[in-house]
Formats: structure tokens, C-alpha cells, sequence
DNA sequence: TTGCTGACGAACA
DNA sequence: ATGTTCGCCAGCA
């Protein structure tokens, strides 16, 4: 089953403009429980039965590493996402988080 | 049913 | 600086 805390994971995460990225624990902060971001990963786990098409690979934890990347058919999958949207990845982190993190806070306005 | 695990993160020791 | 513990709670054995 899907709960609206899954539902609001899956709006926020597909609403991460290209090029950019965001990580679990702010998603779960945005979403009124800082202390789950668990649950936004397991979110991300089940996404692709919920909607293929949501973007899970730009969702990383807070350092910026892709430690999601076993989910993904291809381990170097992720890795291939975010470089294809100019990203640069190096020992599983990605580089320049500053400039490419996004804050979902933006988000929950629109929403 | 209970207990362990986990795409996290923060607080402690 | 590094390692452990805890909160969160949905699945699974």
C-alpha cells in the first residue's frame, strides 16, 4: 500500500528539476518528519512499481553519494544518469553538491 | 507474532 | 575524528 507520506515523496522527488539533485533527509524534513528519511529511501525503493518514471537517481543522501545505486538494474546506472545531466561523480559522491542541490521546500509551496 | 534489516541522519561516546 | 545508538516504520523470515 501507498500512504501520503509515500504519495508526497513521489510528487517532491519528481519535481527535482533537471540537472539537479536532493537527498533523503531534506525531503523527509520538508514533509514534516525530519526523523524519517528512512522511509523517503524505502519510498525511492518502491517508486518504480509506484511510477517508472520518477527520477529516483537524483535523490542522494546527504553527502551527495549515490548509495542507492544497487537498486538500480545496472549498478553504473545512476552514475550514467546524473553525468548525462552534467553531474560529476567521483567515489560514488557527486561533485559541486553545492551548486547542484536543490531544496524541496520550493516545492511544497507549489504543491 | 517477534525480531531483524534497511536508498538516512542526527546525537552521543 | 571515528564508532555506536537511536528514531523512524515498512517488509520479510
Amino acid at each position: 500500500m501507498v500512504n501520503d507520506f509515500y504519495l508526497d515523496v513521489f510528487k517532491i522527488v519528481k519535481l527535482i528539476p533537471k540537472g539537479k539533485v536532493t537527498s533523503y533527509g531534506l525531503i523527509a524534513k520538508c514533509l514534516g518528519s525530519p526523523q524519517s528519511s528512512r522511509m523517503v529511501g524505502y519510498a525511492m525503493n518502491y517508486s518504480h512499481q509506484f511510477d517508472p518514471s520518477i527520477p529516483a537517481h537524483r535523490v542522494l543522501n546527504r553527502n551527495g553519494c549515490l548509495t542507492g545505486k544497487h537498486h538500480f538494474p545496472t549498478e553504473t546506472m545512476m552514475q550514467d544518469l546524473l553525468e548525462a545531466e552534467g553531474h560529476i561523480i567521483e567515489n560514488n559522491c557527486i561533485k559541486n553538491l553545492d551548486k547542484v542541490l536543490w531544496n524541496p521546500a520550493e516545492a511544497i509551496e507549489i504543491i
